[in-house]
DNA sequence: TCAAATTTTTAGACTAACCTAAAAATAAAT
DNA sequence: ATTTATTTTTAGGTTAGTCTAAAAATTTGA
């Protein structure tokens, strides 16, 4: 059984797969989890040594199959638990973050297949992200960024890029939520700034908020 | 915040001192924390120091208000993650505990206020074990054995002493449960056996099953 | 292409939580 | 009241995971 670390590693290297496919620097990895480069070489050789990544010094790692799936379970509880946190025990989308970094490394297969079931198999969690299934698939989804959207057009809000308490508080203040049809009214060239239509609401928000916004096209 | 060992020690220090008023032995806690005394004796100062518990060198500890708060909490956890996995996840009561021992040392207390409220503010755990409250108070219930009940009365199980899945199936399989009316028909002197009735049931059980479960006088 | 800047690894140390073996204190038995 | 047995503590070590500082490799770029 893998330790809260070893986990930790795993999920971070996942994520930093997905935008790339080169190998992960150790620099990348440090980055991502909050740590110094020399831990990072440590805990790659030990991950190496168990067959769950690949590992060519000085030219970054890469996951294992066996690597990869631990990863996408891990994710998958993470996204899991949120979703639970949220239908059910009245938390908001900018509270389950952190306790989810706790609940993912929970070992039991049985507790999250029936808490899948119980939710009714979600297929995303709150934030949007795409919920692995029991193989650890994941059904990567299309989506582009609101700022991306151009004059007169609709999209769906189907997910937020970043998850800073700030900013889903400050979605939740727009009444910006996954679900919402979002109508673009006009574009300002000088900051690319937007005027947007929320059913009844019409406001203007900031490129940095369009860019933190992911969309499905509408038509 | 305390690590996960620490309040594995707390926790155990409780347990144990229900039983008795004096100082908890340093032999005690390394029994029921399948440990050694040498690691009991640094932990024991460790939280000493942090003013969780009374040591006097040789003779024992006691936890003080603040550490029997904390381990009052973490029992309240575990015991509210039982009653989660039974009711809402199909959990059998010989399967939850070593899940439980892992969900109580998640820290949130939204989260675990959430959870009591969802579940309609249980009071005793699935194995009959009282719930303590957010304040750390527990209702200890009256309780005998089954063993001392006398021949054609009456008594309702309301608990085990052994949690063990073997004894826990056991008790599945012949039927005996929480709640369930138990009348005492026949009592072998030889060996302290009992003929049983529990429904439309009659049957014997040994001793050892008779000192393990608890029951509540009827009249 | 080769020197400078950057990244990565190694070397050595630290902490928490364990362990074994020996010493010290307490408890039990003659 | 001593001696003996038991319990507890101390001393010294181990492992996982982290850190800083220095050495080595790679990348950049003049
Ligand atoms: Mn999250
Ligand atoms: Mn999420
Ligand atoms: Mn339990
Ligand atoms: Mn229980």
């Amino acid at each position: 059984m893998l330790s809260k670390s070893e986990e930790n590693y795993l999920k971070a290297i996942f994520h930093l797969s997905v935008k790339t496919e080169k190998g992960i620097s150790t620099n990348a990895i440090a980055q991502q989890l909050d740590t110094k480069a020399s831990s990072v070489t440590d805990m790659v050789k030990k991950l190496s040594e168990k067959g769950l990544v690949l590992y060519v010094k000085y030219h970054g790692v890469t996951l294992t199959d066996k690597g990869e799936k631990i990863a996408a379970n891990v994710i998958r509880k993470h996204r899991l638990w949120e979703v639970l946190l949220v239908q059910k025990f009245n938390f908001n989308w900018d509270e389950v973050h952190e306790v989810a970094e706790q609940l993912e490394h929970i070992h039991s297969k049985k507790l999250i297949n029936e808490m899948d079931a119980f939710l009714g198999f979600p297929k995303h969690d709150p934030h949007g992200d795409p919920i692995p299934d029991k193989d650890g698939n994941i059904n990567f989804l299309e989506k582009s960024l609101l700022s991306t959207i151009g004059v007169n057009m609709k999209a769906v809000c189907i997910g937020v890029k970043d998850t800073s308490s700030d900013f889903l508080r400050y979605l939740d203040k727009q009444e910006i939520a996954l679900g919402k049809e979002i109508t673009v009214l006009e574009k300002e060239a000088f900051d690319n700034s937007m005027l947007i239509r929320i059913g009844a609401n019409e406001f203007t928000i900031s490129q940095q908020i369009a860019t933190n916004i992911y969309v499905k096209n509408k038509e």
